[in-house]
DNA sequence: GTTATGCCCATAACAGTGTTATGACAGCGC
DNA sequence: GCGCTGTCATAACACTGTTATGGGCATAAC
């Protein structure tokens, strides 16, 4: 009854794909390869997809769609800036996990002559919408103050973008920074700071994103060890 | 006296990458073209610098010093946050005028296999300084909160870079977004906010920089007319 | 049962890429 | 003149994305 039928081939090209990007980065990522991995020729890629571009464009989709399927699967608690942090710090590792994939999804590297269109755009979004509703419960709850979350979600995204890519880059490596400093910390507070909270509920909430986050790993060990 | 010998080859490679890069993308920097650009073989390039990252490097490297003297001659006045905010917006617009440029500078695009190595990122980090002591500035006016201003700067940089960087993706195009709604400036602002200025004060240094940015284009207007 | 249609894909080719081995040529020290 | 060194033109190698061609092969039509 499970599978039936084996992966049709567009679907296995797509998770080759997804694998050699992730596992060997952009480079990897050719017809030939491509073919070799799913055991056919490389023009099993232009039946099913038309050009390479269109099998990136099949991946980063998906990249999406595990994105924001990751962001809705967090807890929702009683104070939504903690809230938003741990959001901030998902949507890092993430990137950190994916670097590859994420840089191509937020139009980072040109891969294959591939290029961001203007739906790919709606589609990286909709993961957007998931911030912006926790950014008005913060609104609502008068930690932020009023106006349009969008534009406030806007400029989290910008400074989250902006840290995930420059330390790919390697700009906060530890000939940069001193090791261990909590980079990320210190922007969620100033960022919660400017849009209108106070420098001490801010800190707090930061502070009690960065407990629940540990008691998280702590869970995941436990469950990987039981 | 002026030009006694033509320019050596090297730089004429050097020149016509970054006019390349500038003009067509980073598709168009290719081995041969360049080659034809200076009317030279190929191998002009691999006697001269090794390999076509090299060239590369050394397109980004005259890409932070230009960067640099940019931001080193803006005026200073006795605002540091409007300083501040002109900066920021000066660094947009080299930004916007060199997409391709900037784009490998910080990381975001793999071409021709180059990769930032360590002493281009601390290149990178020298214009960072500029930032730097107009941040320690707003520290000693008590605009901001004492601390160490590498770490504000940082933050200031991680946001300014994602808004360039999805500008240039897209995701602030007319279709996502409000034409002509002032997203630089409700950044700056909340930056500002952020980092301890008060609300009035950030909006009206950011406003005060609008003005300038403002009378400085039409200078140059006149100027260009005159 | 035969024929036709359309899908999937293997083979081989084309034009392009970065890179390198080879060798020619010019300038220079002696 | 001789040798050396730096510069580069020629041609090749292994690779890339893409496409033209044609071979199966399942299904539909008659």
């Amino acid at each position: 009854m499970s599978t039936p039928t084996p992966p049709a081939t567009a679907q296995r090209l797509l998770d080759a794909a997804a694998r050699l990007l992730s596992e060997e980065g952009p480079a990897a990522l050719t017809t030939r390869r491509l073919a070799r991995e799913v055991g056919a020729s490389t023009m099993a890629v232009y039946t099913h997809f038309g050009s390479l571009a269109e099998v990136v464009r099949g991946v980063i989709h998906e990249g999406f769609r595990r994105l924001a399927d990751r962001l809705r699967a967090l807890p929702e608690t009683d104070d939504p800036v903690a809230d938003l942090a741990t959001m901030c710090r998902e949507s890092l590792e993430y990137a950190r996990a994916e670097p590859h994939l994420v840089a191509v999804m937020f139009g980072g590297t040109t891969l294959a002559g591939f290029e961001l269109r203007e739906d790919d755009l709606r589609i990286g979004g909709y993961a957007l919408r998931i911030l912006r509703d926790l950014v008005a419960r913060c609104m609502a709850a008068g930690r932020f103050r009023a106006g349009d979350p969008m534009m406030v979600t806007r400029h989290l995204w910008c400074q989250m973008h902006g840290l995930t890519q420059l330390e790919r880059a390697g700009y906060f490596a530890p000939a940069f920074i001193p090791e261990g400093y909590p980079y990320l910390e210190g922007q969620l507070r100033d960022f919660a700071v400017g849009a209108g909270d106070t420098l001490e509920a801010a800190t707090r909430s930061v502070e009690e994103s960065v407990r629940r986050s540990g008691a998280r790993l702590k869970r995941q060990r436990n469950a990987g060890r039981g």
